[in-house]
DNA sequence: AATTATGATAAGGTTACCCTAATAAGGAGG
DNA sequence: CCTCCTTATTAGGGTAACCTTATCATAATT
């Protein structure tokens, strides 16, 4: 039996792991910084699913999922974005509203349902952030897809998916940037950590941290 | 907070009540028989429920929801049958494959959702199996429904709803009763508990133990 | 090599829920 | 009155997740 805390751990492990493929393990100070739980806590949790065989673990490296827990997290998201787009498309939910709701949903939700959800919504293939709803640990992603910090000055892109963290999303709906939205790259400033943008008319000054959390394409 | 296993306690209390409203009393060995708990959790969890103002309790006596309890059941219940009503009616689950995954969702169903869900669906009066949405303790249904126990011989009745529990379920999908369908009765032995009735021109026999879970309301 | 920073873990506690086994309290009948 | 049965409750445990505090072990830096 799979339990909700375990699930979240596995989730969290996942997407760690995939902004920063380059480094095979997720150190352990990283988790207990995402999750916002003590140490031993963290400790006794990747303690757990090691033992179910879900974990490898390196003491002082860090711990990194197995085949079987990779799997398992990539269901879980699944279903997470999954239900992120019923909300947002069905419900009428903000695409800012929909991600604790999801949180919830994602646990209790059986292959079954999933796979139901999925047909009645005719076969999304990403959530309203421009996620991917079929996740996969070593999708290498459209080489031409980097993330916001690398654009180049003087050059138009187009946002196509964004970090689906309650913060970021409040904050980019404020300034009205969604996938889509063309955005045209006034000024990168690596020393001072910042970005300036222009879409709608409008300039718009975005930090390195949040920066970090949109991923565009070049156009044309 | 309400928790899932205080939630499922309220909900078994509150419907006990409804099938029973002339005793204003659960007895704790009912809810020992239908939650299938053991005493002492029971007894455990009754307390922690009077603890928090949502149950009343005498010795010997029983439980008696308090209105702020009697409010969280109808909520929960409303959740449950909102979550059937889409699995059937959008998801094409059958009738009798709905329960189980409702009893899971309506847990972590906020308000929001549950209403952002009840619109979508356009407000449905009952549940696919002919149970309200809207839930009272007080409701005095309908005097022309009855019990299909007390149907007279050789009259014709409507099946207008039937208790949501997976036996019961799968027993009349098998036989093909569902709310909606109207069955005469061609002989009721209360002496040897059972029920002959006649639909869709076959003959069949139903025990009490079911009849009492069978809604019924007299044609013409 | 010594110090500092970081990481790991032991010890002991909490809450929500569940259990078994044993005991107590009420009521019915001989 | 005393036994028997139902009902209630106590005592003692377990597990999943969390916590704090304190003490290790190792890595990094000076």
């Amino acid at each position: 039996m799979s339990f909700r805390g375990e699930e979240d751990y596995i989730k969290q492990i996942f997407q760690l792991q995939c902004d920063n493929p380059s480094s095979a393990y997720v150190k352990t100070s990283e988790l207990i910084q995402l999750t916002g739980h003590a140490a031993p806590s963290v400790n006794e949790m990747i303690k757990r699913l090691v033992s179910k065989g879900l974990l490898e673990y390196n003491r002082y490296v860090g711990v990194r999922l197995t085949s079987e827990g990779e799997h398992i997290a990539a269901n879980i998201i699944k279903k997470h974005r999954l239900w992120e787009t019923f909300l947002h498309d069905y419900l009428n939910y903000k695409w800012d509203e929909i991600h604790d709701e999801a949180e919830a949903l994602e646990h209790i939700t059986s292959d079954r349902l999933s796979e139901a959800l999925y047909a009645f919504m005719a076969h999304p293939k990403t959530c309203p952030h421009g996620n991917p709803i079929e996740v996969s640990i070593d999708d290498q992603h459209d080489s031409e897809e980097i993330l916001l910090i690398n654009a180049s000055t003087h050059h138009a892109y187009r946002i196509i998916r964004v970090k689906d963290t309650p913060d970021v999303l409040e904050y980019l709906d404020r300034i009205h940037l969604k996938p889509g939205t063309t955005i045209r790259i006034n000024e990168n400033d690596p020393f001072n950590e910042f970005i300036e943008i222009k879409n709608d008319d409008r300039t718009k000054t975005i930090g390195y941290r949040l920066a970090k959390s949109i991923v565009v394409k070049k156009l044309e």
